[in-house]
RNA sequence: GGCGCUAUCGUCUAGGGGUCUAGGACAGGUGGUUCUCAGCCAUCAGACCGGGGUUCGAAUCCCCGUAGCGCUACCA
């Protein structure tokens, strides 16, 4: 058996890298393949984080790519941890990141409700159907007694699994426990056989029988369990594809047995890996190392193109030397086939590159919409054209948007504040006579354009003669308090000829007098 | 404990029997960039978890270890 699994395992992995997986083949055969429709469906237990980012947006893609349905649930059964604020933070942060979906507890749809803790009759029904045909059966077990039995399973060396105590209970038995006020669950009488799930990206997993114990599936609360509400619900909202997290594989055995059950044909699934802390630990919402919030990311100065562009390469690889890929080019290129089997550690380091990729390459007006939270109220004063000109300019020196008011200072104070750096330049006798000259050239300058800037300082450079860094340095040093930043030319030209003038003029006193 | 998944540079990864003296990217080092830099360019360093097989040949296929992770809940 256990011989068999492996080279079966191989063989699946074999045809998806030849692009030819179980779904592409069902696609070409079947005479009226079944619509796509996949799934997003988050617990509103905190905020989204970024394996669930990475998870809705694998779905968007294979929804998109295959003209389906992306229907957005929440499983919200855990009525202890979930809360609406955090909904509404889900939905907020899927909304910045771009991922649109087709139907949810916001727009409605054809399968709706779309939220679990709406759902609770349709769990009620499926639990009485499986009660009558004899899948299920009423649990009258207490914690207390659950948890000992559990303990001494184990301590006798046996799996921690229910033991099955309820489950032949005769019918008098059943009303005495009813009659002493016991609390009553439903739970599954699990078929023991092995169950082979074929999976799009791990190949063939055979669950051997004895694997799991009967389980929950209607609490003594009335309501359903995270397995039996997702299986009620996935083949309720007649969902082609379960693309989600690693954690789930297991579950996965409990889900078959429950389609069967239900007389439900089953998703094709696909289990993408973890995304993991530095120590490989699965990234949770305490690891406390890297942010693992979407929010966080967004509050930090990241943008949304750039977290889902890094996301999307933890894991999946495009087949070539890409490292960054628009949604579109994505949109071509992605593929369950080239996703990986393994976990990936979350490199703050790398995402940070990703996001300064993407803001050394916007454009001003795209910066003016990214950066918008980050302005300071200075900046948003200026008319659209000044701001977005000053914000292409400085781009370069820009990681996350978090910097832009650092970067966009020099252009926005009306006194320059001098860096050490800045001012040990301009500490000498020709910085100040550079200065000097300089801001008098600047007077008399017939155009004010970058390039005629800079032909102007060329000019008292090699009047002076100083040229490079010696010529340069002094400039930008009374022009922005700074040693580094953008272009000079540019600088000088955005700062406007008033304010170099005044600049250098008040760099040149201030030079002489520690010159003195 | 049981079951499952996974295993290539510090990190993300390419690789699917010979083309691998193992390729790319981030981070790191070095150099350059008729001004500077966190930018850009070039360059260096850096890995096949261990052991057995199969084979003329294994990072690649098989087995056994080991390690990590996940599930084993009236969490999801």
């Amino acid at each position: 058996m256990e011989r068999l699994t492996r080279p079966l395992a191989f063989v699946a992995r074999a045809q998806r890298r030849a692009g030819s997986d179980s779904f592409a083949a069902t696609m070409s055969v079947a005479p009226q393949p079944s619509p796509v429709r996949v799934r997003f469906a988050p617990s509103p237990t905190g905020w989204l984080h970024v394996g669930g980012a990475r998870t809705a947006y694998f779905n968007w893609l294979f929804a998109r790519q295959n003209g389906g349905q992306l229907v957005l649930r929440v499983e919200d059964t855990d009525v202890q941890r979930s809360s609406e604020t955090s909904e509404q933070g889900v939905l907020d942060d899927l909304r910045w990141l771009g991922l649109d979906h087709d139907e949810g507890p916001d727009r409605g749809g054809p399968y709706g409700p779309y939220r679990q803790s709406e759902r609770i009759p349709r769990y009620r029904e499926h639990a009485d159907l499986l009660l009558a045909q004899g899948s299920a059966y009423p649990c009258f077990c207490t914690d207390v007694e659950l948890e000992a039995r559990r303990q001494a399973a184990l301590a006798a060396g046996r799996p921690p699994h229910y033991d099955g105590h309820c489950r032949h209970l005769s019918d008098s038995e059943r009303e005495g426990f009813r009659r002493e006020g016991r609390p009553q669950s439903v739970r599954f009488a699990i078929d023991p056989r092995d169950w082979v799930l074929e999976d799009l990206i791990r190949g063939e997993v055979r669950f051997p029988a004895g694997m799991v114990g009967d389980f929950v599936l209607l609490r003594a609360s009335g309501l359903p369990t995270y397995n039996f509400a997702c299986v009620v619900d996935d083949a309720g909202m007649r969902i082609s594809h379960v693309i989600r997290a690693e954690e789930h594989l297991s579950n996965t055995a409990r889900q078959l047995m429950l389609y069967h059950a239900l007389r439900a044909t089953a998703p094709r699934f696909a289990h993408v890996p973890l995304i993991l802390n530095h120590d490989r630990s699965k990234m949770s919402k305490r690891s406390g190392e890297a942010a693992v919030a979407v929010g966080d990311w967004r509050r930090a100065g990241f943008v949304p193109e750039a977290l889902l562009s890094y996301l999307v390469l933890l894991g999946f690889h495009p087949g070539d030397d890409r490292e960054i890929l628009t949604r579109d080019e994505l949109l071509a290129a992605f593929t369950l086939a080239r996703v990986g089997r393994s976990g990936s550690v979350f490199d703050a380091d790398k995402l940070r590159w990703v996001n300064a990729h993407y803001l050394h390459l916007a454009t001003g007006s795209q910066l003016r919409i990214w950066g918008d939270a980050f302005l300071p109220d200075a900046a948003r004063e200026l008319p659209a054209a000044r701001l977005e000109a000053l914000l292409e300019s400085v781009r370069g020196d820009l990681a996350t948007l978090a910097d832009l008011p650092v970067a966009l200072r020099p252009f926005l104070a009306s006194t320059v504040e001098l860096e050490p750096d800045a001012e040990a330049v301009l500490a000498s006798e020709t910085a100040r006579e550079l200065c000097s000259a300089f801001s008098q050239e600047l007077q008399t300058l017939a155009e004010w354009r970058g390039e005629t800037v800079k032909s102007a300082l060329q000019a008292v450079g090699q009047r002076l003669g100083r040229k490079g860094r010696e010529l340069f340095q002094p400039v930008r040093a009374a022009l922005t308090g700074r040693t580094h930043g953008p272009e000079l030319p540019l600088v000088a030209e955005l700062l406007g000829r008033e304010r170099c003038v005044e600049r250098l003029q008040a760099a040149a006193s201030m030079a002489r007098r520690s010159a003195e």
